[in-house]
DNA sequence: CCTACCGATCGGTAGG
DNA sequence: CCTACCGATCGGTAGG
C-alpha cells in the first residue's frame, strides 16, 4: 500500500528547517564528474543552486515556458553549461517534485510524532505542513501547478503518495470524530478540507507577511475547533 | 475599489447552473453545415465549443504545452481554422480566466443574497462556490494553474478582484466572530482558510464522485462550526 | 564551461 | 475552412 515510509523517515531526519532542495539530494551526484576537480561538494553545491534557480523560474513562468537559459542566468551560467550538472530540463522538475513529496511526509511523520493524543497530532501536522509551505512557497507552487508536466510514472507515484497522506490524516480525523472534537462526515473529504488550508497558501502567502507560520497554523486549528477554542 | 459589481450581477442572472463557457450546449456537434448560413448563432456556438476544448486541453497539459492543433482536434477542425473564431491562443486563456472571475463573483453575490443572517450568508457562499467548482472543475483548474500565462494587465485585474472577494467574505467573518460563531483571529487569513476548502477541490474532486456539491459544502460548514454542529 | 549550431515544434498567415 | 509554409523559440549536442 504505502511505498514511502522509508523515504519519509529518512527525509524527516535529514531536513530540519532546511529547504528541501538544499538538503541532501541522494546518491545522484555520481555519474559524470568530468572535470579535473575531484571535489564532489563543489559540483554538488552548484547542482543545488541550479535546482533552486529552476524552482524560481518554474514558479514564475511555469515549466514549459521557463527556459533553461533563464535557469542558467539565475545561477550565472550559460545555457548549455547546466547540462554538465543535470541530465535534462525534465530532470529538474522531477527532482523538485520528488523532494516536495518527501517533505510532505516528513511534515506528516513529524507532526504525528509529537503526541499520542489525536488532537495534538492533527495540530502538529497542520503546524508542520504550514511551516513547510511558508518555508518553500515557490517549490510547493511548482509541485502543485506543474504536475502535468511530469513523466507519467512520477505522476502516478505522487498520486499514490497523496492518497496515503489523506488516508493517514483520515485515521486521525476519525478518532477525533469519535471523541466529538470533530463533527461527523466522510473522513476523506474532511481530511482534504483540513489540508487544503495550508496547501492553498502558495496562492496567497507572501514572505513579507507579518504572521509567522505558527500563528497562521493556529488560526486554522481554531477554525476547526482544535485547541482552547471558545 | 471594486470594478466588478456590474459584471457579477449580470453573470449571476445569465448563468443558472450552467457552464460559464457554454450558456448553450445543445446540438453543438452539428457536424459541418454548409457555408451559406448567415446565422451569427452558428458562429457563436462553434466559438464556445472551441473555448470548451481549450479549457479541456489547458487543464490536461497546461497553457504553453497545450497546442492550438490539439484544441482544434477537440472540436473537429484543422489548426488554422480556429483563427476564424478567435484572435489568438492567448485570447482563449484570457476569456476562460475572465469568465471564471465573473463566476466567482456570481457565487459570492448569490450566496450573500440568500439571507441577512451572516451565518446563512457564509453557508450560501460556501455552497455556491463549491457548486461552481464541481460544475466546472477543469475551467477552475486552468484559472488557478495558468495565471502566470495571462497578460500582466489581466493578472492585475484578477488579483484585485481576488482581494475584493476576500475583503467581502472577511466582513461576514468579522460579524460571525462578534457573535462567537467563529473564533477570533485575523479576518483575512480566516476568510482565505475557509475559501481554500472549495478552491482546493479542483485538485481532487472527480465527476464520478458519489457526493453532491451540497453534501461536500455541508462538510465544510460543519467543520468550521456553521449550522447544527454537535 | 563556452561558442556555434542542429532538429523539432508551434503559433500564426497567405492564398485560395 | 483547408493546404502549405514562414519565423521564431528552444532543448540539447558537438567540439573544443
Amino acid at each position: 500500500m504505502s511505498t514511502h515510509p522509508g523515504r519519509a523517515a529518512s527525509a524527516a531526519k535529514q531536513q530540519r528547517g532546511k529547504s528541501p532542495l538544499t538538503a541532501e539530494t541522494g546518491p545522484a551526484s555520481s555519474g559524470d564528474s568530468g572535470g579535473a576537480s575531484a571535489d564532489i561538494t563543489e559540483h554538488e553545491l552548484k547542482r543545488r543552486a541550479i535546482l533552486e534557480g529552476a524552482a524560481a523560474v518554474f514558479a514564475r513562468r511555469g515549466f514549459v515556458a521557463g527556459t533553461t537559459k533563464e535557469i542558467a542566468a539565475e545561477v550565472g551560467l550559460s545555457q548549455p553549461a547546466i547540462y554538465h550538472y543535470v541530465g535534462s530540463k525534465s530532470d529538474l522538475l522531477r527532482e523538485i517534485a520528488l523532494q516536495v513529496d518527501r517533505d510532505l511526509f516528513a511534515a506528516l511523520e513529524s507532526g504525528i510524532a509529537r503526541s499520542t493524543n489525536p488532537a495534538e497530532q492533527l495540530r502538529g501536522i497542520i503546524e508542520e505542513y504550514t511551516a513547510a509551505v511558508v518555508r518553500d512557497r515557490r517549490v510547493f507552487a511548482v509541485f502543485w501547478q506543474e504536475g502535468h508536466s511530469l513523466p507519467q510514472e512520477i505522476q502516478d507515484r505522487i498520486r499514490e503518495d497523496q492518497r496515503d497522506f489523506i488516508t493517514r490524516v483520515g485515521k486521525i480525523v476519525a478518532r477525533l470524530q469519535r471523541s466529538k472534537v470533530l463533527p461527523p462526515g466522510p473522513v476523506a473529504v474532511m481530511a482534504r478540507a483540513i489540508l487544503s488550508m495550508p496547501s492553498w497558501m502558495y496562492h496567497w502567502y507572501l514572505p513579507e507577511g507579518q504572521m509567522t507560520a505558527t500563528e497562521i497554523a493556529d488560526v486554522y486549528c481554531r477554525l476547526i475547533g482544535l485547541g482552547e477554542r471558545r
